[in-house]
Parts: structure tokens; sequence; C-alpha cells
DNA sequence: ATTTATGTATTAGTATACTAATACAACGAT
DNA sequence: ATCGTTGTATTAGTATACTAATACATAAAT
């Protein structure tokens, strides 16, 4: 899985929303401890600072823990880890709808476009 | 309809964005004069040059004209407009239903939150 | 005991996005 | 003819994101 990162959204926010679908589709399983800060930041490419940044973030969030000198963990809350992807699909439910919206397609509409496309592949 | 801009992407791409979904949704009409580059800066509460940005983005895909002292028009294609809706719309649609796999949804499961979401309101 | 790897912190440099201010040329209105 | 408005261009300043380099403390490994 690469990190394919673009340059019209902060780095970090990017490194961070990738984790974070790691870790609610299962990538990254509850409990098991994850690659170094350093690691991460070489395997994406981006400086250690900026890949910290992104730790902190899921860490703000409970996904992950860190233990200073032993390396950093996945939550084992996977209540915490189900209740996020929940949360997380509904956000993008709902841009994808008001996108669909201001571009003057109706909900039904933009239901069938979906449905349409499922079925064509 | 405000302009309601977040600092997580490019200004003038927001903007673009923004002018591009009013120019698909009939907002800004096939032919007609937009505000100048000028009041819709002030409208939307950034600096002129940037407002001139986004409308230049817009003119490279022929969505609008500047007449250099007239001011600056919507396209009459009605053709290009709708297609570029319906680019627009598969566009946002794909982009969706990745993020959706990338949370560990399949496409029916996909399918069906957006139904039930539209069923809901 | 020494080395290595861990998370964390700090400081500086650089590239870029956005703002700010100004200017120019040309068309329309007065 | 003059003035205001138009799109457009230029230059400078500022804030910020990212990189780069380094350092510290500590646990585990050797």
């Amino acid at each position: 899985m690469p990190w394919q990162l673009k340059n019209d959204r902060q780095i970090w926010l990017q490194l961070a929303q990738i984790l974070t679908q790691r870790i609610v589709s299962g990538q990254y399983a509850p409990g098991v401890r994850m690659p170094s800060v350093r690691d991460l930041a070489a395997e994406a490419g981006v400086n250690p600072n900026t890949m910290q940044r992104a730790l902190v973030y899921l860490e703000e969030r409970g996904l992950v823990s860190a233990q200073r000198n032993t390396g950093r963990y996945v939550t084992q809350d996977a209540q915490l880890i189900s209740d996020t992807r929940q949360a997380l699909a509904q956000e993008e439910l709902s841009l994808f709808c008001e996108k669909m919206r201001l571009l003057g397609f109706t909900p039904e509409e933009t239901s069938q476009l979906l449905k349409s496309k499922g079925e064509s592949e």
C-alpha cells in the first residue's frame, strides 16, 4: 500500500488520514506495535517531524499510544476503532452528498449514480 | 450562499471549486456577466489576486471568458457546462468510493449507507 | 557497560501561499 | 474630455508548512 501524497493538502493531515484508515480497516490490528516514527517517515518519504505530528494527532484521538522507549501501539479498544470507522464513514458520506448537491444532483440521482457505478464494475 | 473557506486547502482552489459549482448548478447562468474580480474577492473576503487566480483556472477550462475592459462572462456552451458537471460528479463519486473502500466498506455497504441516509431525511 | 533504537524536543532554513499595495491599459458613462 | 471600472501585472511582505540537523532520556539488547 503506497503512500501517495498530494501537495494540495497538508502532508501531516494526509498521513494521519492514511494511518487512521489502516487502523480502522484492520491493516494495523488492535494492540500490535506500529513501525517506529523514523521507519514510517522513511517509508512515506517525509521528514520524521511531519510523521510525528500525524501520530500525535492519532494519539489525541486514542487510536494509538506511545510508550517512551518501547514503541507505539495501536489501541486495544475495539469499540473505539469501530466507532471511529463509523464516524469517518458518516463524515465522508455527508461531505459527498453535500458536494453532489452543490453540483445540482438530487439525493435520488446521487444514489442512483452510485448504484450504477457499483454494477458496472 | 456563503463562501465558507477552510485553511486546510489552498484558497484559490476552493474558490475555483465554488465558482464552478455555481456555474454547473445554474446559479451563474450561461452567458451572463459575472461580478468583477474585486467584487467577488470582497464578497469572499480574500485578496483580489487570489480570486483572480481562481478565475484564470476556470478560464483555462473554458467555463468563463474575460474581455479586457468589459467584464467576465460565463460561457454560453451549455454542452461544456453539462459535461463539466458530469465529469465533476464522476470524480467525486470515485473519490468517495475509494475512501469508503479504504475504511473497509464494500461497494454494497456504501450504497446501502447512502440510500439509508437519503431515506432518513 | 556499551550500543542501539525508541519517542520527543528544539532550532534553523527554505519554499510557498496569501496578502498588500500599486500600476497600467482600455472601454463605457457622464 | 474626464472619470470610474474593468481585467491584468508586478513587487514586496508575512505567515506557515515542511525539511534538515541535532540533541536528550531511557529501555532493551549485546
